[in-house]
DNA sequence: CCGGATCCGTTTCGATACTG
DNA sequence: CAGTATCGAAACGGATCCGG
């Protein structure tokens, strides 16, 4: 019984089968913003995901190589899920939807303020936000975030 | 019987609800790198979208104000879709789709000279891009397509 | 408690056939 | 050419259960 066909090789189709998909993208999301790690900070997030597809979802992004599942270092029956490189590449398609959203759907979008302090140096901003996922760390959430990154600059 | 929530209304979700599913994406990225512009268009590309999905895509599309559909001018059967200035907004994250796409998957992604083509002056190559596309033109095909110019300018 | 796996009723998707 | 109608397949949401 072989799997149907659901999206087609298409040349251009943007990696879609890796993480176009709206679970995919929010857990990314969830990551890179606010700095969450395991099965049940992603659970526990507004969307509310059912534990089926989280589940599926996250099988579903290490086997694309986008995230790593680790042992917890300290909490031994946590599993940590982080970005890989491949995942960290994304930020910038993050990025870009961020502001799309921010424009034309301000209720559910971004901080206009964080909008327009990504945009005053896109380049820098992005290589920022990807060191601190790298580090551990996240736009928003947590010691060393990007915010509090920027705050200390100045 | 309400209708079941399926995806939250959280903050920065990107807009999602607009275009974050694989073949709307698909009918931009036809539109923005090919320059279709009819159902029947949208139909005969690649990747053999389902004509019920296809109608519903496009009228979703155009519900959120990302499509416009006009008659066609001299065809009075057809009807022609192009994209809003919201649709158009959209092509930033294409890019940057198409750059992930084309390091990660190469096989199904652009071509790695367009890739690189556009990373030399990115900026510049969104705004002519967009303004390519503003004047009905394409990135690839058809005449005033965004190679040709670049071509020209040589 | 934490990270799932399994089952089930409901909703959505998609391939094909068909119509104005 | 531009869509509807139909209907089986797949995905989803919710609840529950289970091993560590």
């Amino acid at each position: 019984m072989k799997k149907q066909l659901r999206r087609s090789n298409c040349p251009i189709n943007f990696g879609l089968e890796a993480f176009g998909d709206t679970w995919s993208l929010l857990i990314i999301r969830d990551i890179v913003y606010f700095g969450k790690k395991t099965y049940g900070d992603f659970l526990r997030s507004d969307e509310r995901i059912a534990t089926n597809i989280l589940a599926n979802r996250l099988a579903q992004l290490e086997r694309h190589g986008i995230l790593v599942k680790t042992p917890h270092p300290i909490d031994r029956r946590k599993e940590v899920y982080t970005l890989t490189e491949k995942g960290i590449d994304l930020i910038p398609i993050l990025v870009e939807m961020a502001n799309w959203g921010a424009k034309y759907d301000p209720d559910t979008g971004a901080p206009q303020e964080w909008i327009a302090l990504v945009n005053s140096d896109k380049e820098n901003m992005i290589r920022l936000i990807q060191d601190t996922v790298r580090e551990g760390g996240s736009v928003f959430v947590g010691p060393n975030s990007v915010i509090d990154r920027l705050a200390q600059r100045e």
